[in-house]
DNA sequence: ACTAAGTCGAACAGCATTGTTCAAGTTGGG
DNA sequence: CCCAACTTGAACAATGCTGTTCGACTTAGT
């Protein structure tokens, strides 16, 4: 007689928990770098072998979950209107996704110990060209300053808005405020300075 | 007869290895902040046991590292010429020790982990009080920005050194331009933008 | 209801780290 | 020169992590 019908679909209880998981790791990790499978494993709710059972190893568990952010993330980025002025571009840039990139930002930090450099920097590369393209239109049309690298201006806009995570993790600045704050603190650098008159 | 004189001084060789030590961990923590206490040992040379007659744990060589590194930063602080136009002190402050404050910086944070967090705050209320002085007095004489909080001003300021040495470390910023790349970048976050004409 | 899929806790081995002890060796200072 | 101070490697216990195995249990799907 025949096999007796393997499966072939995975059961509904377990993608539900491979989703669980992904989303406990995203909380533990973007708080604690070298969280735990354990740790995971209680903020997930489910036992620790659970994760074996899905990830074989914390590394894979990583990747999964890298990968997961930087889709959201591409996502959202892909989401917002890049046309028209620069300047006004890239405040809507920020204002609908600077909460995101910056938990994307500390996920792939966290992951910087565990996955190969090679990996790291074209996880980099997307998010990044974005921004740059951007960059580089509002310099053509005089609108940005071009007295730096674009490299260097992209450095600048990931630490400020690393440093507002920061203000508003600890209760220094509200969040309300931190779009307005960010943005006004960016276009302060970006913005091409008259050079109508010395400043001094 | 008396007890045949019992040391009382430490011998030379003794302060000497204390000193190499320090200098490893300095090293050591900054490259990696979880480095461990045989990373640093062969870093200094010497053998493991070795730190342990110096330094009872890894939390109190992290502490003696931490005071050593603020004690260096305070005094090139407290050489440089704080008087004057405003945006001409932060210069000099900037160009004489983003290193220096910097490589504070990173050491701190590998401390993060092991020190209290009251400790870590009175850590950063030294050098973080310098700064803020001056800003405010900048902006008493009209010359810096007063549409965001000091405090925000400062924790950009932060961020831009640590980006720069992030720029530097990955050769992607020469190290001679980078006191002119970054006082330019500070100076147009902090200089008060020109009211007189909206950009739109 | 029956069965395969999934979960769980306990227990295991392997590894790295911290911190300690000891016995032997080396070196500085009086 | 001599002794105490110092250094050293080896070996040790304790801890915490990863990754695996096992047996018992629960649940989803048909």
């Amino acid at each position: 007689m025949p096999a007796p019908t393997p499966r072939t679909t995975k059961r509904a209880d377990a993608v539900r928990n491979v989703e669980r998981i992904l989303d406990a790791a995203i909380i533990c990790l973007a708080d604690k770098p070298t969280a735990s499978m354990a740790d995971i494993a209680k903020q997930a709710g489910l036992g620790r072998v659970t994760l074996y059972g899905h990830f074989a190893s914390r590394a894979e568990l990583l990747e999964a979950v890298v990968a997961q952010v930087l889709a959201k993330n591409e996502h959202a980025l892909a989401a917002v209107d890049l046309t028209g002025n620069p300047r006004d571009a890239l405040v809507r840039l920020i204002d609908s996704s600077w909460m995101l990139t910056n938990q994307a930002r500390s996920i792939i930090a966290a992951a910087e110990d565990e996955l190969p450099p090679a990996r790291m920097q074209e996880l980099h590369a997307g998010p990044a060209a974005r921004v740059e393209a951007l960059i580089e239109r509002g310099r053509r049309e005089g609108v940005f300053r071009t007295d730096m690298p674009t490299s260097w201006l992209v450095t600048v806009i990931h630490q400020i808005l690393h440093g507002a995570a920061v203000e508003v993790s600890t209760a220094r600045l509200d969040p309300r405020d931190a779009s307005k704050r960010i943005t006004a603190t960016i276009l302060a650098v970006l913005d091409k300075p008259d050079e109508m008159h010395g400043r001094h």
